[in-house]
DNA sequence: GCCCATGATTCATC
DNA sequence: GATGAATCATGGGC
């Protein structure tokens, strides 16, 4: 018997118009067969009215005498074609866009444990962002395990959101079909599939949610890694303390660790950056030492005219020279290296000649300068120890082409240290 | 937009 | 780990 007979042979003929009626189908019982269709269709246009309006309807269908028979032969369609759809669209395979998203905000540290705001990540980039564990890096890292932290909250908020929407829209769909469920055959199983579909939909929804925080983090992340490639140039005077040093430090351009760091406090930057900064002059200077013979010569003059302005206050109070440590005209008379005295008397390594002479050879440019310094340290002791003593022991690039010397790095204003320490002045 | 200066990074070496 | 050398990438002058 197929599914339209026994429903025909089960309601035993309903009218258009009389399913809602108990009279009318008491009426009509008997009359001679009807449109199938036509009472299927007025099955569902119940189903498609709103509860309130089809509420007399359905409570008159739920006491029709037929409608068990009825419901048994609907619950047998349906499970047939429920098995047929089920076959289809159950076991998805696990999303594997949705397990990248989730590894990753894992690994970011925006899911799962809190790692301290994903301190992992975090430190990273400051790794990455610093090199040194500076202030900035300090900076950097605080601001970025910040702007994690945020996302992380948003993230949690938001997913919060979603699943007590979930959740309340599931419970609403279920009491609706159980509802339902009373007028026309809907099983347990069909409820469970509506859930999973529902619970499906609102993942693609997560996974919108993943996505964009997976974008934050690639966001906030490559802003601070390019950070790293950011360059700023050092202001004029951290320059100028730099080249000073270096100049007058020529013969061992090698800062000690607390040269380093006295340098780098005077030039509000790093001691990385300054390391950097040595590294990078030592280089440039060596491969294009003519280039940087003008600039040699006025950081020299500039050196030496400090010098012997210390010296001549040191002459003028009767006393010993004592040195100093401001940057500007701070180098002690023990600094003033062998680039300035080199420089007042023209002198480069590379300008001495083969018997050690010198060769002058004072850019034009600096010519006023010089003289100047030639009257003012003409007036002091401190000249002649300029001029006259070993302050100044040429050192040049051996054949390799590297800082031969039996010199060791300075410190930026201490005295030279004890023989054989590292980084210690012993140039001047 | 090109070019140069320069700070930062990477890699090899010691 | 410090350094040299090469290189990258950006800022700034033109």
């Amino acid at each position: 018997m197929d599914d339209q007979t026994r429903m025909l042979a089960g309601l035993g003929g309903l009218s258009q118009g009389d399913v809602g009626d108990p009279d009318s189908v008491r009426k009509q019982l008997g009359q001679p067969q009807q449109d199938i269709g036509d009472i299927l269709q007025q099955i569902m246009a119940i189903t498609d009215e709103s509860l309130d309006e089809a509420q007399a309807r359905k409570h008159a269908l739920n006491c029709h005498r037929m409608k068990p028979a009825l419901f048994s032969v609907l619950c047998e369609i349906k499970e047939k074609t429920v098995l047929s759809i089920r076959g289809i669209q159950d076991e998805d395979p696990p999303d594997p866009q949705i397990m990248r998203l989730d590894n990753m905000l894992l690994a970011e540290g925006v899911s799962g444990p809190e790692k301290g705001g994903g301190s992992a990540a975090a430190a990273a980039a400051a790794a990455a962002a610093g090199g040194s564990p500076g202030a900035d890096g300090g900076i950097e890292h605080s601001d970025y395990r910040a702007k994690l932290a945020q996302i992380r909250q948003i993230y949690h908020s938001e997913l919060e959101k979603y699943e007590q929407a979930c959740s309340e829209f599931t419970n609403h769909v279920m009491n609706l079909l159980r509802e339902q469920s009373r007028t026309r055959p809907i099983s347990p199983k069909e409820i469970e599939r509506m859930v999973a579909i529902i619970h499906r939909k609102f993942s693609s929804i997560q996974m919108q949610l993943k996505q964009s925080t997976c974008e934050a983090v690639m966001i906030l992340r490559s802003r601070f890694l390019d950070a790293r490639r950011k360059r700023r140039n050092f202001n004029k005077q951290a320059t100028e303390v730099l080249n000073e040093y270096f100049y007058s430090h020529l013969s061992n351009p090698y800062p000690s660790e607390e040269a380093k760091e006295e340098l780098a406090k005077k030039c509000a930057i790093t001691v990385s950056q300054v390391s950097n900064w040595f590294g990078n002059k030592r280089i440039r200077y060596k491969k294009n030492i003519g280039k940087f013979q003008e600039e040699a010569n006025l950081y020299a003059v500039k050196t030496a005219v400090d010098a012997a302005s210390v010296s001549a206050q040191a002459s003028q109070a009767n006393s010993p020279a004592t040195p100093t440590s401001g940057l500007s005209g701070s180098y002690s008379l023990s600094h003033v290296g062998d680039a300035a005295a080199a420089a007042y008397l023209g002198l480069h390594p590379s300008n001495l000649n083969g018997a050690g002479e010198a060769v002058l050879n004072i850019a034009p440019s600096l010519q006023p300068q010089v003289d100047t310094l030639h009257r003012a340290t003409h007036l002091t002791a401190g000249y002649e120890e300029l001029t006259t003593s070993s302050l100044y022991v040429p050192r040049r690039l051996d054949p390799s082409n590297s800082w031969q010397d039996n010199t060791q790095p300075c410190s930026v204003t201490s005295p030279p240290g004890p023989p054989g320490s590292v980084h210690s002045d012993t140039s001047n």
